[in-house]
DNA sequence: TGCTACTTTCAGAACTGATTGAAAAAAATG
DNA sequence: CATTTTTTTCAATCAGTTCTGAAAGTAGCA
């Protein structure tokens, strides 16, 4: 009994490692993971106590984890607190994860580049400096355009199937 | 020509903030913008004037950026100093940064996984509460078996002829 | 070998982002 | 509407990273 919720806590705390190196902040990933692996909804409280957390620290990664779309709210009829509930379906949150890191990491730059190499454009000073920038600057934002695109079908597909027939193609 | 300059400098600001919600440090992302869009290899003299920054700082985060096989060494006959060239194929860079995160991001967690894994076969107590965590574990660990084949065969294939090939492939 | 040019290291400063906890706000209850 | 319960906010604090700059280390050269 104790000893599966020693397990559970090593798992938390990879995955909060995870996290970490993905850029994702530790407490944010460490709930995400509790609620993966809980079969029941979890409150505030529980969550404070489990991961021996504050209020607002748990409020905040609470919002956040929502806004990703990574775990939703749940209520109990007859109770005021808020429960929480993470995605089960570990394709789903994939996908959504993809989904929120293209939006967020992808697009952004994609933009910075194309208002970068507007500029390029216009300066009519077409000297070799200008027309080498143009032509790394116009490599790259091709390449993330298509990363772009790969990471917007893959998270599209709702569906476990695409990737194992990707890799079968692939030598 | 000054005008080139600028756009220069907005695309590597754009790059070290990208850099940072990857989760890589600004600067060593703007170091490798800088060498990204220089026809020219660069000492750290010149890399610390460009960016503002410290000669320890920029040693740093040069190491780092060879160690990630971003950029790379090159001595100019009849002069001491180092100069630092970044991979000009994007591609390839692409294929350096996916095997890169797979090995410090995906691998950890995945033997982390396994260890829980482990334990949680070696309980015997085969209640409720253990089958659950075995069976979400167990998803999970598939699932990130998946996504690191598929990294690492996505960067094995050092040409860009593959994506637009699965592009095609998804709908 | 001593001189010079350059690179690396590292202790502390500065900065950034995460966390707390208490107070304010909001929502449910009777 | 007053009371109670729960959620949200936010200024202050804390922790972890990054950055600096000077000192130590290394290597080429005469």
């Amino acid at each position: 009994m104790s000893d599966v919720s020693e397990v559970k806590r090593r798992f938390i705390s990879s995955w909060g490692e995870m996290g970490t190196c993905w850029g994702i902040n530790r407490t944010m990933a460490q709930i995400h993971a509790l609620l993966m692996v809980s079969h029941v909804p979890l409150s505030t409280d529980d969550i404070m106590k489990e991961l021996h957390i504050s209020r607002g620290n748990a409020n905040m990664n609470l919002r956040d984890l929502i806004s990703w779309g990574l775990i939703r709210r749940e209520v109990k009829i007859g109770d005021r607190k808020e429960y929480f509930v993470g995605e089960k379906d570990v394709w789903k949150m994939f996908c959504t994860i993809v989904r929120e890191r293209k939006k967020r990491e992808i697009e952004p730059v994609i933009k910075a580049l194309e208002m970068c190499l507007g500029e390029v454009h216009d300066k009519k000073t077409a000297n070799e400096e200008a027309r080498l920038l143009q032509s790394k600057l116009d490599e790259l934002l091709e390449f993330l355009r298509m990363a772009d695109g790969l990471m917007e079908k893959i998270s599209r597909q709702e569906s476990n199937k695409i990737v194992p027939m990707i890799l079968k193609t692939l030598k």
